[in-house]
DNA sequence: AATGACAGTCCCA
DNA sequence: TGGGACTGTCATT
């Protein structure tokens, strides 16, 4: 198979249920499978106030919000609801996706590294691009890969996004009970 | 079918 | 410091 896994006009209807936080509205939509798409406050149409009905399962949106809410925080969430990447991304994509979720919390990598990593040493700059279709940003962690000279690089949801949600991480997360710190 | 643009990085002058 | 090649993917031409 090549890319989207077929867009199946088969209406797989998705749905929005907000997530409230002290960062705004987020909104979470779902599959019948799980969950495919995170909005972050303020993008666009997609954000716009979701109907209080729906048929998703309140244990995922528990889950959900439980996720959003400690990301949020720069901690590492015990538990995520399903996730449905099956509609969206590319072999490729779904590769650096997978790769993104190993990453744990105050733990940084580079484009260059993540693209070795996958065994495409060259395609540093399609790793970016990847990061940048990420469905579900936060709770799969794309703001963890920085560029290897300023250590930020883009983000889809903007760099000031980015340079907090590290920040956060970096404060609530031991990065490395490696050894004892060195000079600096 | 070719081109351009995109959340990068290394090399060479 | 600056330009080019390289990679994956997609919208446009």
């Amino acid at each position: 198979m090549k890319k989207t896994a077929t867009k199946s006009r088969g209406k797989a209807k998705l749905q929005p249920v907000a997530i409230h936080t002290p960062d705004g509205r987020f909104i979470a939509w779902y599959s019948n499978t799980g969950l495919t798409r995170l909005i972050f406050p303020g993008q666009g149409a997609l954000s716009a106030r979701p109907p209080k009905d729906n048929t998703v399962p309140g244990e995922w949106v528990g889950r959900t919000k439980e996720a959003v809410r400690t990301a949020l925080l720069g901690e590492t969430p015990r538990t995520l609801p399903p996730l449905d990447l099956s509609t969206v991304g590319t072999d490729f994509q779904k590769r650096v996706w997978q790769a993104l979720r190993s990453l744990r919390c105050g733990q940084t990598t580079t484009y260059g590294e993540m693209a070795a990593a996958l065994g495409s040493p060259q395609a540093t700059r399609a790793v970016g691009i990847a990061c940048g279709a990420n469905p579900i940003p936060l709770l799969i962690p794309c703001h963890r890969v920085v560029t290897s000279d300023t250590g930020l690089g883009g983000y889809s949801m903007g760099p000031a996004w980015k340079k907090k949600l590290l920040e956060r991480e970096r404060a609530a997360c031991k990065p490395k009970p490696k050894m004892k710190p060195r000079r600096r």
